[in-house]
DNA sequence: ATTGGCACTCTAGTAGTTAGAGTGCTAGTT
DNA sequence: AACTAGCACTCTAACTACTAGAGTGCCAAT
């Protein structure tokens, strides 16, 4: 029933609404494509894309804006793979040129992740989210206890996943290089290996196996591993270009202040990310009324995942105007996506 | 020239005017306040504030606002000590019930200042600036090396402000535990207790004094502190509350979006907080165009310093609207830099 | 299937009007 | 000298009315 013109004119329609954010009006669409037939013949079409629901008129006699379902053709079926294509490339090549020249300067996750989020939100002008890996499926390489006065000790837990978490402890009463060693040799055989949730179960009973004169220290540096184990099973994500946001106001209407909100409050966020299930390679697009989250009903999310040896750990996103540019957009999130599955591997 | 009644005239006005946001008028102020007089000889009151440029009127024939001079004398005389003292005291109790039961879960510094901006944010309804320790009077107490694996090293560079930051490296080759601590013994000995800055200065030399067959690892790992070192130069900001300033849409008139930006990048945030003398216990206020940075120029700053025994290492800031409720948010900001030097002097 | 042509609709902008909130000032009172 | 009642004056914000023109929808013709 939708030819191939009908389809033409949709992808016209929303390119160029993407660009001008004015409704489209069957004259300036003759004029900018050559479609070789009449406004008329335009307006035909462009009843008819409406009838299937794929535009819109904000009033009887205007322009057309395209509606989600619009955008979701045009995301599934318009956009061109071979431009796409050569966007990435580019993308991926400039993001790897800043990126790894900041990445080597980077001593830890919280800021590796924080600069990708910088990264991806100024390459695509919108805002973007990184999420810290799923550490549910990580497990406890080594625990390291490390004297820094008399009675203070820094904890230190290292993760396969290249987190490494640090707590300081105040001990009861101070304690000898000795002392400490036998307790981390304890601890370390007891949860090298470990996924971090059994690490969590295999706490409580440790003081017990450890002698006496031992435990009351002990006690305190178990009461601080626990708080780092806890920590890992914290969601949290990195968040830049906020100010992006603020371009569309009109877009968002009113609205605006609890959309900020809940980037900075997160937990909505999390959850939307891990409603959708992506696949490798691939990032999804979630259009406006798609979302479930009320303050996201007039936004789009380009989701994409990323990896830690073939392993899906976490994902990335753009989040912006329904009337983003998505085949700029998709492009920058896969290239942040490749090249942080690429770092991960080492 | 300026009567007692001129002054208590001016402080209701701009009460007023933080609350409600309207220009006030003089009948509203003899409805609300018992002056004892008619409209007229408030009338006449405010045309005597006006010459003297403490308030002013958006149009002829409407209610008065104050101007950033009025609010500089109503900081500076008008607000009531025994009020913000007693805020101060409500605060305080507040923030470090939230703030103690919370700081004992966090395991670093980068978490810890984030959540007191976070927390100040919550207290003032504003957005809030924590600005990290300044650490050029911050010296090396401790440098550790934790073999991760063969050739993998966790360095950890402890200094005398709390924090320990860490890297990881990649050996050329393996190491062996005995060659690792006698690498680490000769960097320990000739930074710990050194300052940050002349630290710096000693690392290109400490290579050739190790025996040869250590010289290339150690090479990796000299570099690697270097970063750390490094890292400690860098300014750093902890923001929270972005959405606060969405609220205030129409104070700030288009300009929002720059504002926003000129957090997101940080570097003028910091200058500006760097260019303000501020005493210890005394927090000031920057007032509307006080401020040289355009984008600040429609908002106040509250800014107080923290300290670390003694010595004051950096600052916390509220920045909002000029019509902010100033006793508050004094009060607010100067139980968070108490807090903060308390928890600094452990 | 396409198109020229035209009636119809709706918006956005302009202009005119009005109520009322608020001031400024004067003349009179305490 | 300080205060006040009263009133003329000003400006805004809200409402109405009008208009140009952008754009559609549809019919009759090709």
């Amino acid at each position: 029933m939708i030819s191939e013109r009908n389809m033409a004119v949709l992808r016209a329609i929303i390119e160029d609404f993407i660009a001008t954010n004015e409704p489209v009006s069957s004259k300036s669409l003759v004029e900018k494509y050559n479609f070789g037939v009449s406004s008329a013949t335009i307006r035909n079409d462009m009843a008819h894309l409406e009838e299937e629901g794929y535009i819109a008129a904000p009033h009887t006699s205007s322009g057309r804006i395209p509606t989600d379902k619009g955008y979701r053709v045009f995301v599934d079926q318009l956009i061109q793979v071979e431009a796409v294509a050569n966007e990435i490339k580019k993308n991926l090549v400039e993001l790897n040129r800043i990126f790894s020249k900041t990445l080597d300067q980077l001593t830890d996750l919280d800021e590796k992740l924080q600069t990708s989020a910088q990264l991806l939100a100024k390459a695509t002008g919108e805002a973007a989210v990184v999420q810290y890996p799923n550490l549910k499926s990580v497990s406890v390489t080594n625990v390291e206890l490390v004297k820094i006065s008399d009675n203070r000790v820094l904890i230190l837990l290292i993760t396969d996943a290249e987190r490494i978490q640090q707590h300081v402890v105040v001990l009861r009463s101070d304690i000898t290089t000795n002392a400490l060693n036998s307790i981390r040799q304890k601890i370390s055989q007891e949860l090298a290996g470990k996924s971090v949730e059994s690490s969590v179960d295999k706490l409580p009973g440790l003081v017990a196996k450890l002698s006496p004169e031992l435990r009351e220290n002990a006690g305190v540096i178990i009461a601080g591993i626990q708080l780092l184990l806890d920590a890992n099973k914290q969601d949290k994500i990195a968040f830049a270009g906020t100010a992006n946001l603020l371009k569309n106001e009109q877009q968002f209407a009113g609205s605006l202040a609890n959309l900020v909100k809940t980037f900075d409050e997160q937990s909505d966020i999390w959850q939307v990310l891990n409603s959708w299930q992506i696949e490798a390679e691939r990032p999804r697009a979630i259009i406006g009324s798609e979302n479930s989250v009320y303050e996201l009903s007039n936004s789009s999310l380009l989701i994409s995942s990323y990896s830690n040896q073939g392993t899906e750990v976490a994902k990335v996103a753009v989040v912006g105007p329904t009337r983003m540019n998505y085949p700029r957009n998709f492009a920058a999130v896969l290239a942040l996506a490749k090249l942080l599955s690429k770092e991960e591997e080492v």
